[in-house]
DNA sequence: TCGCTTGTTCGATATTATTCGAACAATAGC
DNA sequence: GCTATTGTTCGAATAATATCGAACAAGCGA
């Protein structure tokens, strides 16, 4: 496990977040870390494989939503929120404050 | 040219909105109805086939973007803010707000 | 009715995403 | 070093999207 791609603020781009967003399992990820502040991939997986679980966390650290560290043999992660909207003032808020419908 | 199918807000999802408008092609189209108010399919087309366009008009009006009604033989489309902003406030005007990025 | 214009629908192709098992990598602890 | 834990990467199958030509549909006007 080695380093991420996190893309500068400077090289988000409103297609990739949408993109990233659109998916209900990336959605619900990025929910449960609003929530909760920060939690590592194994506790936000659905009993999804991490295979699964791996790619869609790719999807959001390459599209500037979310940051990852490591700490010890598990990854952490959590929103960039602020760089978020500082590029797309409101949308996250927005996206966030939109009640989950079934 | 027959009816259309555009949902009622309370049908309109989250994951939907998103994954149209993470479609440059339909981003622009919204970026222009927002600014022009109204327009016709041909007005918004890039040079780009019909049928392409067709399809594009097609996710957006299915999901809950854009509403399309006969004017002759032309289609004339327009956003639908309010319905979008009551559903999901302040959601289309922080995608609109962002400014297009190459 | 015949054309003309505007879009839709169909069909086929190409590209991109999703999903997940299996193998691999990195760290922590014994 | 060995083992367990946590994720990543690879590879392949499946599904979903995008693109666009060609045929079709509907309204308008001469």
């Amino acid at each position: 496990m080695r380093q991420f791609v996190h893309p500068s603020s400077s090289d988000i781009r409103l297609e990739s977040v949408l993109h990233a967003l659109s998916d209900p399992v990336r959605l619900s990820i990025v929910r449960q870390l609003a929530s909760e502040g920060e939690a590592t991939c194994a506790a936000l997986d659905g009993g999804r494989p991490k295979s699964s679980m791996s790619h869609h966390f790719r999807i959001l650290r390459e599209s500037g939503i979310v940051k990852t560290r490591n700490e010890g043999t598990s990854h952490m992660n959590e929103l960039r929120f602020e760089d978020l909207d500082n590029v797309f003032p409101g949308l996250l808020a927005a996206i966030l404050n939109a009640a989950p419908r079934v």
